[in-house]
DNA sequence: CATGAATGAGACTTCATTCAT
DNA sequence: GATGAATGAAGTCTCATTCAT
């Protein structure tokens, strides 16, 4: 056809009475479900706008594509894994005393936010293969941690209480691997039914041998894994 | 190879003459090019068998499906990958004499491996995610290195040369993880461009500080990343 | 307007009040530069709406349709190809003096007309193809511009001027072929880019050949057409 | 979809057996049988499969779409319009004598064909104001009689037998333009019903008198027209 | 009058797979 | 063994039109 389309801009993202935003909100929550329940090569179209209670062309008044609504799900649920924890400000448990305590406790957070959330985690793993979009989401999470860890390491290197002939920038990475690619297996894959206090514990333990902390590392009781 | 193929059914026509299985052997070859190049979902049947210069229904003399062939690539693949190296019997850099050099050697050689066929691992990951047989496959490396990894710390632990406070079950499941995601990452994602070398010897580096290997680790120079 | 619609329904709801009115002829103004822009087919309701600054919805409050909104607008410029010209009463040329004069002026006026609203006429064109309505329209300017031309040339027979063995029936509908073609190809298709003039007094002078026109023909300085 | 197809190429255009050209034929007389009762836009891939015998599905082996087999038909059609009459070589009605004669001759040759297939052609008049490929093919046809014509027109004032100050360019595209447009309007929309051989001889009288055609015009009986 | 959410018919298109030659 | 024609399920997406607010 000759012609090109005048791109009137349906932008079908914003949603511009009350209404439209709870409907939109619907089919987010109804996209989470069937995309975990099924996958999301299964998922169709159609049984996401069933679930939302909706016909299947309405859901092109809000998304443009499964992928497009699959993006927004995943952002939501990255967003959830990289946001700030209860450590600044107010912490229920009290300050972190120690290194491998403040370890521990970022652990347990990730470990704990990605168990509640394990069966979209693994669709988000799986998407995030072949498509760039999630793919970028992905990569920003694990961005976000090993910055994080970097500067950490850097700073214990620093005050002389890590391995000096760490790399911080590869620790960083290895260690973000490590941590993300147990949630995946543990949480997801189920692989081995650790207990969880255990395997925070563990994993720990692990990072804080890994770049070599020199802080006295208090003993804990050791669990038996299986 | 070591294994008889269990998982992989056989093919509709185990090709009896000469030709046939040269046939067979170009179209494993033109299929893993096509998956590296367009990844799993993208490929078409017709596009493998075209590049193998042969018809599309001539596929299926040889084939069941898409996702067989694929699983008969993978298997390759991952033979490969946990193929047994020269450090058992005639090693051309002589026997490992440290601990340490044997972890230093153990990933080398994995992660030369992966750099090699970064491409179609990267596929193998993406596929494992929605199809059974290849994320068997996978998990079947994944415990192969486990095994392995677990009962060296236990001996080390024995020997007294690990940190008794490691639980060896998820300190290789952990570990294992490290280096497969971290390999994922750098070989497969682009992320960061470290010299061969260097990362090798950082990841083997954070493993032995991991378990809390006792033995002394000889000074390396430490190679800048970035 | 000479004609009070005939062919056009009445409206859903005439508007009734000033506002309405207003509305509806934004309407009417934003469908013809969408169609100039688009074509039929491609314009879309919506378009047309936004382009109005109405929602959708209001559409319907005017027009029943998409054919609908095209078939009026259709019908103002078919009135305002066949509206009478100031040849009739006080001519700023002052009255035509011979009959190829006459013919010139016609064509003339018919083809600043059609050139000033080549878009939309060759949307029409296009429209006339399949929609019934809209081609009667169209036919209905043809029949107007034949019945003139068949007239004429009758008289100028009885009058012995003109050529005695042309079919006054199917001369006129012929010649009106050839203008009103001509002047889609080269105004709407880009076919040549003659002279405005030059084509006015080429088009005229192959009419009144073709019926030959006795009256002396007064010779013309012949432009160079490309 | 971040991917890009590797474009294979399935070329669904060259059948490569006897059966896939059979097929091929059998569709395309299909499509033409439909596009005629229904016209381009209300036809369905599915309709003209139908009728060819064939699953929608197979369609695709041999056209990418509704309008490339379109193109094809109407390729067809113009090729046959244009196609070179009997007038060169062995022509039964024997050499033309005269010039009104070429004259006639050819209008009579055009005018047949359209009529002939005079469907298709009001199809293809459709099909061209929103497809430029088939525009092209007709625009193709429009020069091949254009510069024709002019050619005519040249020689025949070289020869001092017509009017000087007829434009050959732009009177071979209007002249052209009225028999073209007289044949749609006359054949496809039914307008008036003239005698066949009647209307031959009136378009080919007003097109040598538009030329101003020196040669002494035989008379002919002028044959009512309704 | 105006809004924009909701509907759903309707067609397109892909491609793995089968099968007659 | 090889070919390539044929099948058809399955899902996508568009947009004119309706209607509750």
């Amino acid at each position: 056809m000759p012609r090109s389309k005048p791109a009137v801009d349906q932008q079908p993202t914003t949603p511009r009475s009350r209404k439209g935003a709870i409907t939109r909100a619907r089919l987010l929550d109804a996209a989470k479900e069937v995309f975990e329940e099924t996958g999301f090569l299964e998922a169709r179209i159609a049984d996401i706008a069933d679930r939302a209670g909706l016909s299947h062309g309405s859901f092109y008044h809000y998304f443009d594509s499964k992928e497009q609504i699959f993006r927004e799900v995943a952002e939501v649920q990255e967003d959830l894994l990289t946001a700030p924890g209860p450590n600044d400000g107010a912490n229920p448990d009290g300050p972190a005393t120690t290194e491998l305590e403040r370890i521990r406790r970022a652990n347990r957070r990730y470990l704990e936010r990605y168990r509640d959330n394990g069966k979209i985690m693994g669709v988000i793993e799986e998407v995030s293969r072949y498509d760039t979009h999630v793919n970028e989401v992905r990569m920003r999470r694990q961005k976000h941690f090993a910055d994080r860890a970097e500067a950490a390491i850097h700073r214990l290197q620093d005050e002389g209480n890590a391995d000096p002939d760490v790399d911080p920038k590869i620790a960083a990475v290895a260690l973000g691997s490590m941590v993300g690619r147990f949630a995946e297996l543990w949480l997801v894959e189920q692989w081995g039914d650790y207990e969880f206090d255990t395997a925070v514990d563990q994993i720990s333990r692990l990072w804080a041998n890994a770049i070599g902390l020199k802080e006295p590392v208090k003993r804990r009781r050791r669990t038996a894994t299986s």
